[in-house]
DNA sequence: ATTGGGACCATTTTT
DNA sequence: TGGTCCCAAT
């Protein structure tokens, strides 16, 4: 693999190189679209393009537009070629949107801009040189499944018990090393104690293990990428030529690898820009240094520091409150973030007895403000620390046929028919695959057992081989008995995929073949995955099948997306779909629908507005979480997370809490966030009962006064509606599940669902046609 | 070899 | 409360 060695020395020598000026003056029409509407700090960190530039950008002050803008500026002003550019985005949706953002301003001349995460820009990198470190560059991208997987083969091999040594413990201390971008030497030699030189040990095991099957996990993305640079210069060197200007945006939230690997790139132009706000590092946990942010200027001794203090998003009331809140941090810069819309509606503030009447709250004034005012559900969120706390909202929301999006939870990729199924075509790529295979040699069942993959297994360390040789060898030697038959017939199976007729899965590099949709569904086929559930006739089948149908749907956006990009890669569609895949988040595709009302973690909200804001769960435990709140930079950080909540309010901000809750399925008694206390009473107006604690000793009213502006917010009741075929509260019985009662109806059309409560299977939602319901 | 039931577990945030 | 893991029965 290290044949292309040559080629980038060649490509060093002839390869691009200096900012060629553009001889055309730049259309002074666009230099004007590019500054329109700009205030002066934000002029002034678009116009500074050279030496390395700090940009301190509160919440709300229109840093992505400055980073967009700058990008075109660069490009269409000074003439820079747009492939000398590098934008480093925390999401891949960031990324998307810059890159729709500049296009905006620049039309085709955007060109080939780098704008990506730091992960996919890792990839990118090592897929092109990872061979100099003699690994090969057809590797898988593991997942944390896959990851926790070879742990635990790990721990098996040396004999520890996985109860006493837990796997998820010590692939998180990896992963801390990782972040930190040490690799296994470096961290035996940082080991603190007997434990961690164990777990020091285990990652040196691990990584081989990851090696043999030639893949990389998360952190490998970018350990690798710096360990690239740091050993073969002239690899680092070219990248330095290559990428001449450098912008990072959520600077606060960069690690100890990536830091590095910006300090690498940036050492000897020093054109970064860096973009952040230090009262939104939220990441710490993994592996994120506010440090970094907060050291940029020693770093870069010449560097202008720029900060953008004018709020465009939030009404008075919300940034006060919310800078209220985060003065409480004692380690930060102090800055003054102001706006110019004033007056606006206080904070809202509802103590509920409990998560009930909390999410009936939430949902009542969701519908008011619908009804009442016109806004669009899509206008509305609900935020709340912990993925957990979203159920009772859903519950509420489903009664009241309001319609919603929940961001994150369980993933979409993460699926198990999903998984499975990608897990086929993994393999097809990658056949030293062990976590694929693993995952698949059985499913669909097909006779392989337990026992008979202890020995394959065991086979393949004795040998040194992977599972997919292992195989071969137990078949020809007949190491397995009566499985023989079965596992060449899966062998078989896994060939013919690749040798058909119709064009080979392109192993290896070719890309002819068949559409990439048209592979998967014959993956899916071929397997018997798909027979397998149509069998199982279940509800859940069925959203499996479902689910199957979405992934090969979004196969085919990926083609039609990237079809023009195709035709100069060497490597096939199928392997670029599986990188894209491996690094999507549910964010990503999270588009935001009109009609919607989103609900997500606080985490997932960072970088999004809404007009209207429900911060829930507001208790001690939860926000703070109880698992934060031990030091004081745990706490701090988590009142930067409800800074950075609260800020996402435009227009109105709701703060609820309850007094008691069901945890862990058991009633627990709460009490409200200390952060509530942070924030003035002037900026809040308690609503409903109050006096039960929480702010009254503050706020002098409890009573809901109706405010100058906006709608009347306390309890609008209302029913879920009916006229539906099926009335709610109906009792029906269901061939599986039993008897229960209908909650919610959704939908009329031929895909109608209900959601049913059943006395022995507990709330599912199932679809009509498919249920054979009958009335009890 | 497959299936089901039951005990047990743990509950933060994610590229 | 729910999900996972393991074992026992088929």
């Amino acid at each position: 693999m290290n044949s292309d060695f040559d080629a980038d020395l060649d490509e060093l020598f002839d390869g691009p190189v200096e900012p060629a000026p553009s001889t055309v003056g730049p259309p002074s029409d666009l230099t004007e679209q590019i500054f329109a509407g700009l205030n002066p700090a934000q002029k002034q960190a678009v116009e500074t393009t050279e030496g390395p530039l700090l940009v301190l950008a509160g919440a709300g002050s229109g840093k992505t537009r400055v980073l967009t803008n700058r990008i075109a500026y660069l490009i269409g002003v000074c003439g820079i070629p747009p492939e000398q550019i590098l934008a480093v985005t925390f999401t891949n949706k960031a990324a998307g949107e810059m890159k729709e953002r500049v296009e905006k301003l620049l039309g085709p001349a955007m060109g080939d801009i780098s704008i990506g995460t730091f992960h996919s820009i890792g990839v990118r990198i090592l897929r092109r040189d990872i061979g100099h470190l003699a690994r090969s560059r057809g590797f898988v991208i593991y997942d944390d499944a896959d990851t926790l997987g070879v742990i635990k083969e790990v721990l098996k091999a040396d004999g520890l018990d996985p109860k006493v040594h837990d796997p998820r413990r010590i692939r998180w201390q990896i992963d801390q090393w990782k972040n930190a971008g040490l690799l296994p030497p470096a961290a035996a030699n940082q080991a603190r104690d007997l434990d961690e030189e164990m777990i020091a040990g285990l990652y040196a095991k691990y990584q081989r293990k990851l090696g043999d099957a030639e893949a990389l996990d998360f952190g490998d993305l970018l350990l690798l990428t710096a360990e690239l640079f740091r050993s073969h210069p002239r690899v680092l060197d070219y990248y330095r030529s290559k990428y001449s200007y450098i912008l990072v945006d959520e600077y606060q939230d960069t690690n100890g690898v990536q830091y590095g690997l910006i300090g690498q790139l940036a050492a000897e132009h020093q054109n970064l820009c860096v973009v952040g706000d230090p009262d939104q590092s939220i990441y710490a946990w993994r592996g994120a240094d506010i440090r970094n942010i907060l050291d940029f200027e020693q770093d870069y001794p010449d560097a202008t520091v720029i900060k953008l203090e004018q709020n465009y998003r939030s009404t008075q009331p919300i940034l006060s409150g919310a800078s209220a809140v985060i003065q409480n941090n004692y380690d930060r810069k102090d800055k003054d973030l102001f706006t110019e819309q004033e007056g606006g509606s206080p904070i809202r503030f509802f103590e509920a007895e409990d998560d009930r009447e909390e999410s009936q709250f939430v949902v009542k004034n969701i519908l008011a403000a619908n009804r009442a005012e016109d806004v669009p559900f899509g206008h509305i969120a609900i935020l709340y620390r912990t993925n957990a706390q979203s159920r009772s909202f859903e519950e509420e929301l489903l009664k009241y046929d309001v319609p919603y999006t929940i961001v994150g939870g369980q993933r979409f990729y993460e699926r198990k028919e999903i998984k499975d199924v990608l897990s086929y075509l993994r393999l097809l790529v990658n056949p030293r695959d062990d976590a694929a295979l693993r995952r698949i040699y059985n499913v669909p069942a097909r006779g392989i057992g337990k026992a008979s993959w202890e020995k394959i297994e065991a086979h393949a360390v004795t040998r040194g081989l992977s599972l997919m040789d292992a195989m071969r060898e137990a078949v020809e030697g007949q190491l397995v008995g009566r499985t023989t038959g079965k596992l060449a017939a899966f062998l078989d199976m896994l060939d013919n995929f690749r040798s058909s007729p119709e064009g080979g899965l392109a192993i290896g590099g070719t890309l002819d073949g068949l559409p990439l949709e048209d592979m998967i569904a014959r993956v899916m086929d071929g397997t018997g995955y798909i027979r397998a559930l149509e069998k199982e006739d279940t509800p859940e089948a069925e959203a499996r099948l479902e689910n199957l149908t979405e992934l090969l749907n979004s196969a085919r956006d990926f083609h039609a997306v990237n079809e023009d990009e195709l035709a100069g890669e060497e490597r096939s569609e199928l392997e670029l779909y599986l990188d894209q895949v491996a690094l999507v988040s549910d964010l990503d595709s999270y588009e935001d629908r009109e009609d919607r009302v989103s609900m997500m973690t606080v985490h997932s909200a960072k970088g999004l507005e809404f007009p209207i804001v429900f911060l829930v769960g507001m208790e001690e435990r939860i926000f703070p979480h109880a698992s934060s709140s031990r030091d004081e930079a745990g706490l701090e950080e988590e009142r930067r997370l409800c800074y950075v909540a609260m800020t996402r309010a435009m227009d109105h901000l709701f703060l609820t809490c309850a007094a008691e809750r069901f945890r862990y399925g058991d009633r627990s008694y709460q009490s409200p966030s200390r952060f509530l206390q942070e924030i003035p009473d002037e900026l809040i107006e308690t609503l409903g009962t109050a006096n039960r604690g929480a702010r009254s000793r503050y706020s002098d009213s409890g009573a809901s006064s109706g405010s100058s502006r906006g709608y009347d917010y306390s309890y609008a009741q209302d029913e879920p509606g009916e006229g539906e075929s099926v009335a709610i509260g109906t009792r029906v019985r269901h061939p599986v599940f039993g008897r229960g009662e209908v909650l919610a109806v959704l939908g009329s059309d031929l895909n109608q669902k209900l959601r049913i409560k059943f006395e022995r299977a507990g709330v599912k939602t199932v679809m009509v046609k498919y249920a054979n319901l009958e009335l009890a």
